[in-house]
DNA sequence: ATAATAGTGTCTCTCAGACACTATCGA
DNA sequence: TCGATAGTGTCTGAGAGACACTATTAT
């Protein structure tokens, strides 16, 4: 098969697209993001987001790319895949001119850990050196969770699917670098209807928790900040 | 010259790779948008957004690529340029398979009226039928700009360098399109310095109202919402 | 002086943080 | 019954809306 080129217009040379995504993940109580590493050149051996070409005749949009990526080198459906911006220039790949659009999925440690994901997870305060401009891509996609997390429900989908306050309470500070008071948080979670009780309970070694689950739709802002 | 791809690897067909601008500004007290007519197939003829190929080896990223075609197509500068997101998919173009590289740019009316520009103002309430997705883009984009007049400065791009606070109080309201208390207003945007007094008033056939200007980096957020 | 616009003082309501309180379970 | 975690009541302080107030200019 050879090179060919959707339109016939432009006899000029175009940038190559392609679509990256930073995975992230809580480990260990620190975020930490998908790598895998890179089997050829250019930055073969070097760790990498996990990535690759739009497929044409397969993929619907590049959202469904970057899901096709997830699904192959992760093993793994997200329940929240964003697109995070496009990145581009003529430096950020030595064989010239390109533009990658990066997404960002968050997914909760235990799914990664089930599918036999051919990723590891680096924590992201201390990234090894990453090929591209990969390591600008971690820094936004931790940017853009940090800023939302403090108007929207965006650290649920480092849970489970059913979760207790407590436990959503502890992502949040994780994810947010800061304290925040339990009471008032539960009452803005319940009050705010983010999130709906579940039917059971999560059992320990005292008092249970009520489970909840986040309410169909809510990735969507609080009307007032955490 | 021939159809010439940056990189050797890809043996397959690729997305050609565009970028569109949607340009705001106030014009008549409503949100409008600069639309240049198409002169080429697909939809010749039909309003479209000012976009166009990346010139590989002029320009140094997407934005600059995107500031470029703002300068040939509506010959000004514009004070803000931000990456809105990239469009894609089988069915934006009828030649195939194509993405575009989304930015929204704020410009104060005069400044487009100053600059003799190939575009037209069309109010966002009330568009023609647009080319390609275009239509959605500027929806994103209106939705971009109310989102974060909520919380940021940007609806002071709409207006010159120097205005009044009663000015700025007018441009947002009517990009959120809400009243808003004048003296809340005026509080939090000097509180939390958002703006800084220009050495002039502006004079008026009553009492003068004194000037302002963005402080240097403030499209930063508020610490509240407006 | 008056009209008109610029700008302020102050009350109230809402909401988040602080923190002490009660509730409910396992052992 | 006790220890531990789950969950609530209530006070306080900060900030936004409402709105009446004062200030400063041109005529």
């Amino acid at each position: 098969m050879q090179i060919r080129n959707m339109s016939v217009e432009p006899n000029f040379p175009m940038p190559i697209a392609t679509v990256d995504t930073a995975l992230l993940t809580l480990s260990g109580g620190a975020l930490a993001v998908g790598l895998i590493e890179r089997n050829r050149a250019p930055f073969i051996g070097m760790a990498a987001l996990p990535g690759g070409y739009v497929h044409v005749p397969d993929d619907n949009s590049l959202e469904a790319a970057a899901a096709r990526i997830l699904r192959e080198k992760a093993g793994l459906e997200c329940r929240y895949l964003e697109q995070l911006g496009t990145f581009s220039g003529a430096a950020r790949d030595p064989r010239g001119w390109s533009l990658t659009v990066a997404y960002f999925a968050l997914v909760p440690e235990a799914d990664l850990l089930a599918a036999n994901s051919a990723l590891t997870l680096q924590p992201v305060a201390s990234l090894p050196p990453l090929a591209f401009d990969h390591a600008s891509i971690v820094d936004a996609a931790v940017a853009r969770l940090r800023g939302k997390s403090s108007y929207s429900a965006l650290p649920a989908f480092l849970l489970p699917a059913l979760f207790t306050l407590a436990e959503l309470h502890a992502v949040y500070q994780q994810v947010l670098g800061t304290r925040l008071d339990l009471a008032s948080f539960r009452r803005k979670i319940i009050d705010q209807e983010i999130v709906e009780p579940a039917e059971s309970r999560k059992t320990g070694a005292h008092r249970p928790a009520g489970l909840f689950r986040l309410r169909a739709g809510q990735a969507l802002p609080f009307q007032h900040r955490i």
